[in-house]
DNA sequence: CATGAATGAGCGTTCATTCAT
DNA sequence: AATGAATGAACGCTCATTCAT
């Protein structure tokens, strides 16, 4: 069996499981047996069970990292004159993310591991990432510091997040919300439909009003805070 | 040790060891221990480790539950004519939201709790809420239809859950983003701030423009789908 | 089944098997189905292995260092007026080696364990030992010094050792040369009558006359260096 | 690479690692990467680890046995009126163990070597040196019954062996022991230090008297017995 | 009401060895 | 002559749970 053969098929076993129990929850062994492939071999071609999670997530995240540099390449080249309108970013950053596992029809499986990486307990993993892709991230929210001035860093910075959030939670939950969508709604949902239906509620949050100073103490009245 | 002492602290620490690493990462040996319990109390008073997280959530959801049924009570005898505002409907919900763990100073926690019942493999976490606190839920998305009549049944059923999302992956890895915010913009985010910066994002979410139909295939040149 | 039971019977497999094959070669399982008790139940009881080959040792060295140092109390209560001779002094020390295993009739095993901590890799054993033990042995050779005053400290301490070697290796590899002696001679060898043959000899050893000065080079010329 | 490398590679590191950690401690990992051959190296050239373990003494014990068999060639040719003294036979053993591994500047890992050979279990490994080397040893031993033949034969295998322990004890402990002596008295020992200090030590105890008969019951009233 | 002891299952990992190339 | 890949067995250890007291 060659190397291929059998470090892909880990791969691809792994990356199924994982999205659908998590990490801990999914052992070698459970790996391996669906796989076909011998418990060792995961230590043998990956060296730990960490390794191969940072291996999974490699797949997916070496072609995004080397496209979107490209893509943003492009941009550059296209726009010398002005700044990059903020839509214009946005539909780079999600036409990126889809084609990537779009090759491998694993858009779904790409989420949930995204949503995983957030939420698990696995700190290596958060590492892993900010180390191997950090700087992409870095060069994209420079390219949207430059599309928005009038926002201040703080508040970009957190409505870049708060739209993370909204992408990483509805696509990573993606099956449990379809099964709801398509019971009352009659709907059956597509992630094409879904990055429809995001597009204008993401443009419409980058361009919401400021919120009141904090200072004005205007909440304290509230009951939110 | 009297039985609620000890029922107690493991509710005590079980909700903190959770939200710090999730359910598998935790094991029953870490909660006693930190609690300075007996390891077979747990089985004793709550019978399973999956018992255990649904009276973690418990502690939370009954008078969340409690609380915002309350709260629309009065919103609906005061708005006895017209429907109540959408910016009434979750404001009213942030503030219940935010009431239950204000008590036991916990909303971080809360909202890991939360953020983790959606990612985490626990199927029987995600029926267990459905079932006991889902009638609550349909009782508000009611409210908001009748708030946004014009928008389509599927689409606020959609952008209820992309502010789902923003909020409980903001709250839940909120450590983890204060530490990037503080950081990179000398800022110490509290959660009034955050809920401060929240609001005008979610309302313009709502808000937002319907996206263009699907059938026109106008997505179908770009590079998205 | 009570503790000790269970405690008792897993420290005496542990010993018997660590003593014919060794700490490495004597796998926690082995040591289990051999005592007929659960496997998980030396985690239960001593933590690790480690602990386990530690506490094997304990149950010998605990009642021997108690044993010595009442042992030596005596003997200096008896000689307040001049020195301990060095004849008592190894009679004393015997005694009181002999005296813990004879008990359980396990001096073989006893013996073979203490050559195990001198020449397996368990780092940990010997710093146990050094860390629990080494003030009754620190004793002693005070007391020995005294006994000896006309020989050099360093010279005192390794014919110590050199003594203490040959005890060692050969009451730990008891077995192997009583094997070979009854096919050769004829002749069933005991514990006892080797501690008979061991007494002339080591007393011999620790009178043997000073070896040449160094300095002296005398060594040299002849082919042992 | 020439097969001459890669096996004296591994033998070189095989015999190291030996010493340092034992056998059952040093996986074949642990040998090839270190000597940076591949895996299967060990088993394509030796077979097995335990014959890889045999390949590492008998670099030793080959030229040992030539040497030691032309050594006594060389003494019995010289003493044909009378027999070799047994301080003679004693420094020729001493000079021959000393000369093999001095070429390679080894002695320590020699002597660790032989020490392991008698303490671990690796029953194939005595069997291997008895077959091996057993007549050069047996016709020491002869040599050794005729320049004491005052000795009973028991009484003389013992002591033989006594003084065996002492050695290899002493030698194989080196490098702790010499910690110790290095930390109290402040002295760097060497070997032939060492050896300097074995020889009257040893001669001392092959001549002690020897021990009352056991018939006589005379211990049975000391607390030895 | 509470607990120390015990259990069977399963974990990630390492092992010496084999085999096709 | 040599090696990368693969394998089955075994390793120490941790797990949630049970049970007798």
């Amino acid at each position: 069996m060659a190397q291929s053969d059998t470090v892909t098929r880990i791969l691809d076993t792994a990356e199924v499981l994982f999205a659908e129990r998590g990490f801990a929850e999914t052992s070698l062994r459970n790996i391996t047996s669906k796989a076909r492939v011998n418990l060792a071999a995961v230590n043998y071609h990956f060296g730990s069970k960490k390794a191969l999670i940072q291996a999974v997530f490699a797949r997916y995240l070496d072609p995004f990292s080397q496209r979107f540099h490209t893509a943003l390449d492009e941009l550059e080249s296209r726009y010398t004159e002005g700044v990059i309108p903020l839509e214009v970013l946005l539909e780079t950053m999600a036409a990126t993310v889809l084609a990537v596992p779009a090759e491998r029809n694993s858009l779904k499986v790409f989420m949930r591991l995204l949503g995983l990486a957030y939420s698990q307990a696995q700190g290596h993993l958060r590492r892993y990432i900010q180390e191997q892709y950090g700087d992409v991230f870095t060069r994209f929210t420079e390219l949207v510091r430059q599309a928005t001035p009038h926002l201040p860093d703080a508040e970009r910075f957190w409505r870049l997040h708060f739209m993370l959030g909204t992408v990483i939670f509805t696509l990573s939950g993606l099956d449990a919300l379809r099964d709801i969508a398509a019971k009352d709604y009659h709907e059956q949902v597509t992630v094409k439909d879904l990055v429809r239906r995001l597009r204008p509620v993401v443009v419409a949050a980058m361009h919401a009003p400021l919120p009141p100073a904090l200072e004005e103490g205007h909440y304290e009245n509230a009951h939110i805070s």
